[in-house]
DNA sequence: GTTGCAAATTTTGGATACAAAGGATACAGT
DNA sequence: ACTGTATCCTTTGTATCCAAAATTTGCAAC
């Protein structure tokens, strides 16, 4: 029969994918089987099969007998991904207006409301993405609903750091409300005008935050 | 100093790769580690590494303790796949057209001239993506690139099987000479239309093929 | 002091060996 | 005959060990 079983390299590579995305692990870090394997227990082949997979999910670069290293993302790269974004996330949101119940969009306004309270940046990018994906489930794309979560896990290490800018987080709730009116009235042609511009708005204010920050 | 080096997980995954595509190992096919290490001449070790290569691909589907198996695509995901290929390659297309330059516009047209004296599926499937790819790299969107290959890559199975349809492929050449042409005037809005037309329709002649196959 | 080379060390890559999980098979009980 | 269960066999998962590659260090020559 099936059992759970979660293997080890997926719990490896969740606890290492978490570090990278709390940014323990900046960009260009090395990463040492080694002192991974020591560090979470267990031996460097499930280490391996880890790094792999988080190189498959972009997070990392492989460089064969050198070592893994942490992806940096430039600028460049980061509104490349918002570009990509713009594009995936609307073609998502109008498949699944039409089939939007009250259970996804109940989902998506909770997720709105503990937004509005909590503070603390991995909550918050949790609760964003699930605001998000539950909007997005409805069209039934899998692949569709695999990559967009793939490029949220990419931004991911920068967004939390202006999740916590108040002046972000409030412009952002605002046009999430909107957004959110859009679906509940199914005017399709509105939402995906409106999440198109959000995403859109959201990048430029990260890659500006980040470069203020530097 | 930097090496080169192909390191065997990288080998190995791409002679399996190869084997899914030209349709060796069909969809729902259980691999096996021993047998594939056997018949490669390695160990299971980058065997393993190769299958979750494979898998992060989606060409594989990973069952802890059960095995991989080659991944079956539905007509449904077939689909969702050229929804995304529809909204991401008129993007990229749109962002090089103002780049392009006599060399890619050239690599584009032999891609063309070509595929129209050749009979093999895997060549046709090759000049198929560099043609497209050589229209998108001006664009310099890396991720976006790599992610309109992947869908490529999965859909290249079934891609094959088409590329020998001759009614199929006269269709196919004269919808790439007329991109080929807009792009070449530049008409940003034109080409970016034809392609996604393009594109779609690709799609449904595909579905539509495999559909009667059955 | 700097540059080039070579040995030594570190670290990754790959193979073998062992453990554990899953599935198949045979047997006992009803 | 059928069902449930225990055991065996196959296959995957993990650890350990050895080999190969890359980096670092030390030494020598200029």
């Amino acid at each position: 029969m099936f059992r759970a079983s979660l293997t080890s390299p997926e719990r490896v590579a969740r606890q290492i994918r978490e570090r990278i995305l709390a940014g323990r692990y900046p960009g260009g870090t090395i990463l040492r089987q080694e002192e991974l394997a020591a560090e979470l227990g267990v031996s460097r082949m499930p280490v391996r099969e880890a790094l792999r997979q988080l190189a498959a999910e972009g997070l990392l670069i492989l460089h064969p007998h050198r070592g893994a290293v942490v992806a940096e993302l430039s600028l460049a790269e980061l509104e490349e991904i918002y570009e990509m974004r713009a594009a995936l996330e609307p073609l998502a949101l109008r498949l699944a207006i039409p089939r939007l119940g009250k259970g996804q969009l109940g989902e998506a306004e909770d997720a709105l409301d503990e937004a509005e309270r909590v503070h603390d940046g991995q909550r918050l990018s949790q609760l964003n993405w699930r605001f998000h994906a539950a909007l997005y489930r409805p069209a039934e794309r899998p692949r569709l609903l695999s990559t967009i979560e793939l490029l949220h896990l990419n931004v991911d290490r920068y967004m939390r750091m202006i999740l916590t800018v108040m002046q972000h987080r409030e412009q952002s709730n605002l046009e999430h409300r909107l957004l959110l009116e859009a679906c509940r009235a199914r005017e399709v042609e509105r939402a995906s005008r409106l999440l198109q511009q959000h995403i859109l708005e959201a990048g430029q204010r990260l890659v500006q935050f980040l470069k203020e920050k530097v």
